[in-house]
DNA sequence: ATTTCTGCAAATGCTTTGCATTGCA
DNA sequence: TGCAATGCAAAGCATTTGCAGAAAT
């Protein structure tokens, strides 16, 4: 896996310790947090940071391709540094968010979905995002 | 078609001129409106109506089953009357919000992708929305 | 030396809430 | 008549914005 410092540095903008650590915080974890829980999850080492500068790095990184931006209808956005198409699912009871495993979807990560689609609709497409709702293993054992 | 009065009532919900308003907006567009649309749509004929009405309206109509939401990432949310699940494209210049046709995604509308998906995550699966993002026709045709 | 970013606080704007009034059933 | 829905205004809250100071190139 290659530095972060470097990747922010390819992506031609300047490279803070704040975007450093948002940045890192995604590449770390596999739970799809929101602004709020990166800010938390930050605070022990970077108390002086602001949410806002969060809200405004997750926007950086996000457009210029390092992360992508995952809406899965609770109001808020969630951030995946893994930047590759793939379903999600999200558990309408406890809030989390999960991948899909590759093998059970190839279909959805071939390109030639998107050039069909561009065909049937007429659009020129860029992204497409699919995402499953229901109660996750944990909930449903719990029955709550 | 049914009569939106029957149906309402169906459901067991009161049936009042405002909730047959807005469900009536909400059948006769493929335009998949958000509440301030719905809103503007109505207040000509419904001058009096309150767009918290509006909004207390689709949450009822949505619980009921009777529209479906869609969150394509905007912020706000779009509605639909047709709540069976189909794709739909979002073009990101001009955010109007399109049907994907129904031959071009048989695999989607098939229940089995939903069953295979609980079996695949362990979830219990509700529903599942797959949304495209580029820019349409007529944004690509006037360069934007 | 410039340009860009950060952090703070204030502003924004969509959505929700509380409550008196109205209107279905 | 009783319970639920409406409309209004106020409240709430996540996100954005403006700007002075700080930091990166």
């Amino acid at each position: 896996m290659q530095a972060i410092e470097e990747m922010l540095r390819e992506k031609r903008i300047k490279v803070t310790p704040q975007r450093m650590a948002v940045y890192a915080v995604l590449r770390e974890t596999r739970r799809h947090p929101n602004v709020e829980m990166i800010y938390q999850k930050l605070k022990p080492s970077y108390p002086a940071m602001s949410l806002a500068t969060v809200y405004k790095t997750v926007d950086v990184l996000n457009k210029v391709g390092l992360i992508q931006e995952l809406n899965v209808g609770e109001g808020g956005l969630r951030y995946d540094a893994l930047t590759k198409p793939h379903p999600h699912v999200y558990c309408e009871t406890c809030g989390q968010v999960d991948d899909v495993e590759k093998f059970s979807m190839k279909d959805f990560q071939d390109d030639s979905l998107i050039a069909q689609m561009q065909k049937a609709t007429g659009y020129e497409l860029s992204s497409v995002q699919l995402y499953f709702y229901g109660k996750c293993p944990n909930c449903k054992e719990l029955n709550i």
